[in-house]
Parts: structure tokens; C-alpha cells; sequence
DNA sequence: AAACGCTACAACCGCGCGAGG
DNA sequence: GCCTCGCGCGGTTGTAGCGTT
């Protein structure tokens, strides 16, 4: 038998919140705060229950919220989002300041699903609705939060030099949202090589110094916001010989990519690559979606140092090989 | 004006997970 | 290792408001 809902401890209220219901916790989160969700409505004087109190202060009270209609450029975002998250609406709403992951799941289900259809894509797959066959099969069972095999491998299709073997699963697809710039993190489970890619739709770049990896204690390797990009063709941080995963502070084998302390860094592949993965940029513009489908050496490709970031502007995938990961938490 | 249907939004519910005892 | 508790997430249900008949 599940749990039972908090409402069934005691006659707590349920429904809609009145006016003087949402003073008495406002009041009180704004002396208080809301350390422990389930002293609030006692501390606060309601009859509710201490979840209930959350999401009314999450969903609707919050300062922070953004009221009003959804802009065209949201709901573009959330379609962006949507295709590569899934129904991970906290996550998809943690790249829009402002908006709740309800009032997005709502909006999902009453409107931009509705529209997807009329335009002729499958809202769960994003696909033409008459290629949607057998998208259940390609879920992934293990992990949290996992890719869709279709989504890994579209994922990998852009990885230069990288060819999926058959080991090559999604077993993680973890969230860097938190940090403001980035979307997702995946780890891959069973690939020979650590990983790194950058892909971008639809925008162009604008991002600046060094990726770095500010929690890889945690077991959620993320990107840092606030120092992101040394280069902008990180599509060709791929194929990388291999991890020195056994000691991730050391900085004695320079082909490989490591991680030392907070900075992440990885090997300057011209020499290997014949210039095709040199990671400094030119000068030239160029959009994102043209740096994919090009085979021009990254070299040619801009540099753009100090431009603003913006939420949902950077696709982020971090794909580890998860023995080396697990090395690498061990080693911390 | 009343009944009905539709839509968008608010709120609830069950579950999983992690922390702490 | 087990249990309890609190939190957060995603799915589902409830409800208010509006338009149509």
C-alpha cells in the first residue's frame, strides 16, 4: 500500500486557497522562510498540509514568478527542451526564469501539444507522426531519467569520429539546470572513451571562457555558469583516447582529458586530427547549426569571449564512460 | 437566461529518493 | 539493514471562466 496523502492525518483543508490563506503564508515565509515544509502551516496558523503549502508557494506565491501569457520565444524553448528532456518538466523549467515546471506541464498538455499535432509531429517523439513506430521499445529500461535510444543515437550522429558500438547505452541523463546556462548532463555506460560535446540549435554562439565541472563529487558532472566556454566547437571534444581516470588531477598526459579540481580540460587534438578538432576559434560568424553540418576545420569557426549567455541558448551533453566515473569519485 | 462543453490553470495524489535515527 | 520522514517530481483530477447553443 502506497503512503497515505498528508490530508489523511488530520481534517486538513484541500482545494483552492483563499486571499487570507495566501497573507498567512507569505507572511510567514517572509519572516521565517521555509526551512521544513511541514512545521509551515502549523508556524503560519492554516489548515493545511505541509505539501500543499509548497506548491502553493512554489507554484503561485513565489516573488520571482513571471505572470502572464507564455512569449512565442518560451514556448519555442520548451518545444527545444521538451525533445531532448522528455517530460522532465523541473528540469525544462529551471531553463525559464520565472515559470513554474506546472504552468509549463499545463501549458504542454492544453496547447503546444495540440499544436505539434496540427503542424504534423509527434509531441512525444518530435518526429513526422508517420514515422512513430516503436518508440516504446527504444526507451532505455536502466538509469535515471534516460534517453531514448533514438535521442542517443540523433546525439551521437553529431559526434564527429565517434561510431556507437553496441555497448554504447544511455544510463543517466542528469540536470546542470540549477546552474543556470546548460541543460543536461548524460552519462553513457559501457563506451570505451569520455566524451564531450556541445550542440546548439537554432541560435547563435555566444559563450566564453573554459569549461569546467563544478560537482563532480556529487555525481552529477555539470558546467559551471559562470565559466563556460574557452572555444565554441566543443562537438569536437569527442573520441578522445582515452581518461585518465585513475588520476584526474594529474596533468601528465596531455592528451587526455581530465579533471583537476573544478577546471575540466582536454587535450589539443590538431596534431592527431590534422587540425579537424583544433579547438581555438577564428573570427568568423558562424551559426551553430552550420558548424554541424560543416567539415570545415574548427579552427575557421569564431571565437566569441565574454558574450552573454542566455537560459536555453547551449545544449550541454557530458558524456562519461561510467567505470572512469565512478574512478573519478572514488579518486575525490 | 440557462445549460452545456471546452479550455486553461490550480491543486492534489502517489511514488521515489535521500537523510537521519 | 531497516524504518520513518520530508521533499520533489510527474501524472491526474478538479474547478473557474468563457463561449456557444
Amino acid at each position: 500500500m502506497g503512503k497515505q496523502s498528508c490530508l489523511h492525518k488530520q481534517k486538513l483543508k484541500k482545494g483552492l486557497w483563499s486571499p487570507e490563506e495566501d497573507e498567512k503564508l507569505l507572511k510567514h515565509i517572509a519572516k521565517y522562510g521555509h526551512s521544513s515544509w511541514s512545521s509551515v502551516p502549523k508556524l503560519a496558523g492554516l489548515q493545511r498540509c505541509g505539501k500543499s503549502c509548497r506548491l502553493r508557494w512554489i507554484n503561485y506565491l513565489r516573488p520571482d514568478l513571471k505572470r502572464g501569457a507564455f512569449l512565442q520565444e518560451e514556448e519555442d524553448l520548451i518545444i527545444e527542451l521538451h525533445a531532448a528532456l522528455g517530460n522532465r518538466w523541473s528540469q525544462i523549467a529551471a531553463q525559464l526564469p520565472g515559470r513554474t515546471d506546472n504552468e509549463i506541464k499545463n501549458l504542454w498538455n492544453s496547447c503546444i501539444k495540440k499544436k505539434l499535432k496540427q503542424k504534423g509531429i509527434d509531441p512525444n517523439t518530435h518526429k513526422p507522426l508517420s514515422e512513430n513506430e516503436g518508440t516504446e521499445d527504444d526507451k532505455i529500461s536502466s538509469g535515471t531519467g534516460n534517453l531514448k535510444q533514438t535521442e542517443l543515437d540523433s546525439a551521437l550522429e553529431l559526434m564527429p569520429g565517434i561510431e556507437k558500438d553496441s555497448t554504447m547505452n544511455s544510463i543517466g541523463h542528469y540536470s546542470l539546470s540549477q546552474l543556470g546556462c546548460c541543460t543536461s548532463t548524460t552519462i553513457l555506460s559501457g563506451s570505451s572513451n569520455l566524451l564531450f560535446w556541445l550542440k546548439q540549435s537554432n541560435r547563435e554562439f555566444g559563450m566564453n571562457p573554459e569549461l569546467s565541472c563544478s560537482s563532480i563529487t556529487s555525481a552529477t558532472p555539470s558546467v559551471s555558469s559562470s565559466n563556460l566556454y574557452n572555444s565554441m566547437d566543443l562537438k569536437a571534444i569527442a573520441d578522445l583516447p582515452y581518461w585518465e581516470a585513475g588520476n584526474p588531477n594529474s596533468s601528465s598526459n596531455k592528451n587526455c582529458t581530465s579533471i583537476n579540481g573544478d577546471l575540466c580540460s582536454w587535450p589539443d587534438l590538431t596534431a592527431e586530427r590534422g587540425n579537424k578538432y583544433h579547438l581555438t576559434g577564428g573570427n568568423e560568424e558562424m551559426k551553430w547549426s552550420e558548424c554541424l553540418q560543416s567539415n570545415l576545420p574548427v579552427s575557421s569557426l569564431p571565437h566569441c569571449h565574454n558574450q552573454p549567455l542566455h537560459a536555453g541558448d547551449l545544449k550541454v551533453e557530458t558524456h562519461f564512460d561510467l567505470e572512469s566515473l565512478n574512478l573519478c569519485f572514488q579518486n575525490h
